[in-house]
RNA sequence: GGGCGCAUAGCUCAGCGGUAGAGCACUCGCCUUACAAGCGAGGGGCCGGUGGUUCGAACCCGCCUGCGCCCACCA
């Protein structure tokens, strides 16, 4: 139906791409089948669901990578016949879109207090409509072969279910509770933190070291956060340190305040580090909060949500940053008190949306008991239900879910799921069932905080898939087959999942009850030096723009051709560029062969019929198949990419084109019919290989050269088909020895500086009694070498392997150049006699190596021997200059 | 403070026990009837250092050096 269809020379995607999405989605071929029970039964299952995007602004180039993997993954499945689902969706993000809209506001002049809870979260709807659609776009613009039918978001009615659901199940095993904890708290945002969504950096402040108490009981603490000696309840030593061991039980003065508080003995203090005396913070320090615990004090909190100081006094109202350096005066101006100062790096913790410095803050908070669900979590990884790729990473997966602390989910935001509980007049905690009426009247009042985010991230597997209902797309397509995910966010969402996923399907089999049976990590996208993409280094290029100026497939072949499992990859135009060549390349190949009367679809002619180059571009089409089908399972895309790469330019284009315009040429029927056919079954295979990185491009030039309708649906090449190419190593051998010769003769005129005309004739001695024989057309095809005429002038002679190659030149060849470079070959041949040969003699190699190695490595020497006389008997030939 | 990873051609990386590879960059020659986004040829590497295992090490083991990442409540 194409066949008419205009090439021109060069492939331009943009006139190319925009032509296939539409026609993809509106055949519905991204859709396993619409909703409706057991549609395809004992169909394999493939599926996926996206790693859903924030909805704060537009895919990187990480997303785009990710995306390519993802496609690739699902592209091959679903050509191998699997009934296959990408599920594609978007996170609300909830502090990261908060923030964006927050400073969207503050462009207004606005807080989002002016709005108010409701007409706020109003504006972020209205934000998450404009920014959700541009992330859409993208997506059709990489080519993903999502199902948009099944399209989800987290805060849609079907997951916020799910999250009401899964907290009410939580709530009732008691793996959700209420408590007072020291948490990481963001002055800024002024929300709690999880754990993981602090980042700490070293920096620089000062370690200040105080004397408390008075008279002759005075004890020196040392502290980097001075101004929280304000709330200090008392100083803690070891019970064993015999320093202090008077002074356990006794009281001292605080400085400053005049209060006294008690010297007490814990053994979580370390009697090397400093004085070996802490001062005990219990409302501003995690570490002092488990003392007081231990030991009753009270917590005095002298800091408010935004980090400025309550406690009555000189420093009341002071930001904590001016505080510390203005107790630090104070304290100077008492004399002697401040016993030293010096500089000193430590680890602080920062918000990880708005760099600010965290503040430990002792408040009231939901959590998850994440023990039993941690535990479960490993558990599935350590027997096998759970791969993760590269396996090296599981450990870091071992060492989190091992060791897990609780996890904080409430967060003082107003985007975001809000927590189902209502409390009571009478101080009842009520977490109803989702679709029950929640307690109302005098005194209730619904929890005001939301869910970290990520609580609902966690049921993406199955929340999207129905949960928790059971519907037909959840029995069908869950668990899913592999999560495909950056190892940044193993901890945020991998271990997560791993944790709601097994607890909300607990009656399944435990094999079945996993998110999924795989989890594929990638690294992250960098630039040409390696360096990480960032605002603020300036190197951030957007997916877009590549998409525009050098295609989609161009730009997921650069993504996807330096993808190996967990490592990173770095891309730069000039790659990018490169790849679009590489379009070029097939785009020409096709448009060669559809000029050459390519046929494609009818199958292999019978082997009698194929000539040896048509066995070897077959033989290298099932190796190349074998490789990249087995790259492709294993994760391995740069692999699988550069082995088609190869294949396609070097082999396919470079070589058996060439080799293929003989016999197309030749006007002989046979030869013309089979060659048509083997040229278009390889470039039919080639395609078919390539579709799942670059899918417009081989949609383009597949139905052109095929007439069929899609490639999307076509069937995979299979390894080891029946019908399908084989390994042919006899004509491995012939085409090798065809393309060392043809290489020869070529290096030899560039090292001559012939131009071409220059040695039309030639006469190839000795070829008749070789393989290459039957190959004298094809090689005076590819050098243009017209055959001797009678007597003719022969001026240089190159003995190649068996066959001698009699040049005639228009003038006299270059001695020099040539002298130059057979002594060069010379040498190189020398090196492997040597080599070889010590080798050999080593009585131990030929006893213990492999009989198959010493063969070989008998066979080089002869070679060697065999190079050594026949450049030698050259040079002596040579005239002298 | 723990844990992990990486050091191979100018750059980015593959190879992970038997003749050092790719892409890009570079040099030279070519508008050869699919492609100048191309064709042909070429230069370039004591595979970080150092010991060991082995007939044989870029590859396995020990140590050293230099980078990178993750985790961590030592004030």
């Amino acid at each position: 139906m194409n066949g008419s269809r205009e090439f021109p020379s060069q492939y331009s995607p943009a006139d190319v791409e925009p032509r296939w999405y539409d026609r993809w989605v509106a055949a519905g071929l991204f859709t396993p089948y619409p909703v409706t029970p057991d549609p395809a039964p004992g169909s394999p299952r493939f599926s996926l669901v996206i790693p859903p995007p924030n909805v704060t602004g537009s895919l990187h180039m990480g997303h785009a990578f990710e995306h390519t993997l993802m496609d690739a993954l699902v592209r091959r499945r679903r050509m191998q016949g699997h009934t296959t689902l990408w599920l594609p969706g978007m996170d609300h993000a909830g502090i990261a879109t908060q923030i964006v809209v927050e400073r969207e506001l503050a462009n207004e002049g606005l807080s989002r207090h002016d709005l108010g809870r409701e007409r706020f979260v109003d504006r972020v709807w209205q934000w998450k409509a404009e920014s959700g659609g541009k992330i859409l776009g993208q997506m059709r613009r990489l080519g993903d072969s999502v199902d948009w039918t099944r399209e989800r978001f987290t805060m849609d009615d079907g997951l916020s279910l799910a999250v009401h659901t899964i907290f009410k199940n939580l709530f009732d095993d008691g793996l959700i509770y209420r408590a007072e904890r020291i948490i990481n708290w963001c002055p800024r945002c002024l929300t709690a933190l999880s754990d993981i969504e602090v980042e700490h950096s070293e920096d620089e402040g000062e370690l200040v070291s105080i004397r408390y108490g008075d008279g002759d009981d005075t004890i020196v603490v040392a502290t980097t956060r001075a101004e929280t000696m304000l709330g200090d309840t008392a100083v803690a030593v070891h019970p064993d340190d015999p320093r202090y061991a008077r002074l356990i039980g006794a009281s001292v003065a605080l400085p400053l305040t005049g209060r006294r508080i008690p010297v007490v003995a814990d053994p979580h203090v370390d009697p090397e580090f400093g004085t070996g005396a802490v001062k005990v913070t219990p409302a501003h320090d995690p570490d002092d909060f488990e003392i007081g615990r231990r030991h009753n004090l009270p917590s005095l909190t002298v800091l408010d949500e935004r980090g400025v100081i309550t406690a009555h006094g000189p420093f009341f109202g002071l930001d904590r940053f001016e505080a510390r350096p203005a107790v630090v005066a104070a304290l100077r101006e008492e004399g002697r008190i401040v016993a030293e100062v010096r500089p000193y790096l430590h680890a602080v913790g920062h918000c990880q949306r708005c760099r600010t410095t965290v503040e430990p803050r002792l408040s009231m908070q939901w959590f998850v008991k994440v023990g039993p669900l941690a535990k479960a979590a490993g558990d599935a990884v350590r027997d096998g239900r759970v791969r993760i790729s590269p396996q090296e990473l599981a450990a870091r997966y071992f060492d989190w879910v091992d060791d897990m602390h609780d996890w904080c989910i409430s967060r003082q935001l107003w985007w975001g799921h809000r927590i189902p509980v209502w409390y009571g007049p009478d101080g009842e905690v009520v977490c109803p069932r989702p679709g029950e009426e929640p307690p109302a009247g005098e005194g209730w009042r619904q929890d005001p905080d939301v869910l970290d985010t990520w609580f609902s991230s966690a049921l993406w597997p199955f929340s999207t898939l129905g949960w928790p209902r059971d519907t037909p797309d959840l029995r069908a397509f869950y668990p899913t087959s592999v999560l495909v995910t950056g190892y940044d966010i193993l901890f945020f969402w991998v271990a997560r999942m791993m944790m709601f996923g097994l607890y909300a399907m607990r009656d399944q089999d435990p094999v079945d009850a996993v998110p999924f049976r795989v989890v594929a990590l990638h690294g992250l996208v960098r630039d040409a030096h390696g360096k990480k993409m960032s605002k603020s280094a300036g190197n951030v290029v957007d997916p877009l723009d590549w998409i525009d100026r050098f295609g989609a497939d161009a730009t997921r072949f650069t993504l996807a051709r330096g993808a190996n499992p967990g490592s990173d990859v770095s891309v730069s135009e000039e790659w990018v560029a490169g790849s679009r060549n590489f379009c070029n390349k097939l785009w020409n190949a096709v448009r060669f062969a559809l000029r050459s009367g390519a046929t494609a679809g009818a199958g292999l002619p019978p082997v009698a019929a194929l000539s040896v180059a048509d066995r070897w571009i077959l033989s290298r089409l099932a190796t190349v198949t074998t490789e990249v089908d087995g790259a492709m399972e294993e994760f391995e895309f740069g692999r699988a990419c550069e082995s088609m790469y190869h294949f396609a330019w070097h082999e396919v284009c470079d070589w058996y084109l060439e080799l293929a315009k003989t016999p197309l040429n030749s006007g002989a029927e046979a030869a013309v019919t089979t060659t048509r056919a083997v040229l278009g079954y390889v470039l039919d295979r080639l395609l078919r290989l390539l579709h799942p990185v670059m899918p417009f491009i081989t949609e383009e030039l597949w139905t052109a050269l095929t007439g069929a309708d899609t490639i999307v649906v076509a069937d995979w090449p299979a390894t080891g088909a029946a019908d399908g190419p084989v390994p042919d190593p006899a004509a491995e051998a012939e085409i090798g020895a065809l393309m060392r010769l043809v290489t020869e003769v070529r290096r030899f005129r560039s090292d001559q500086g012939l131009r071409p005309g220059q040695d039309v004739a030639a006469a190839l001695d000795g070829i008749e009694r070789t393989p290459l024989a039957g190959h004298e057309p094809h090689i005076r095809a590819l050098l243009r070498l017209t055959p001797p005429p009678p007597g003719f002038a022969q001026t240089a002679s190159l003995p190649v392997d068996q066959v001698t190659v009699r040049l005639d030149l228009a003038g006299a060849i270059d001695v020099a150049a040539e002298r130059r470079r057979l002594e060069k070959d010379l040498a190189a041949a020398r090196r492997e006699q040597e080599q070889t040969g010590r080798k050999l003699e080593n009585a131990a190699f030929t006893a213990k190596a492999p009989p198959a190695v010493v063969a070989a490595t008998r066979e080089r020497l002869a070679a060697a021997v065999a190079e050594i006389a026949r450049i030698e008997a050259t040079l002596g030939s040579l005239p002298t200059a």
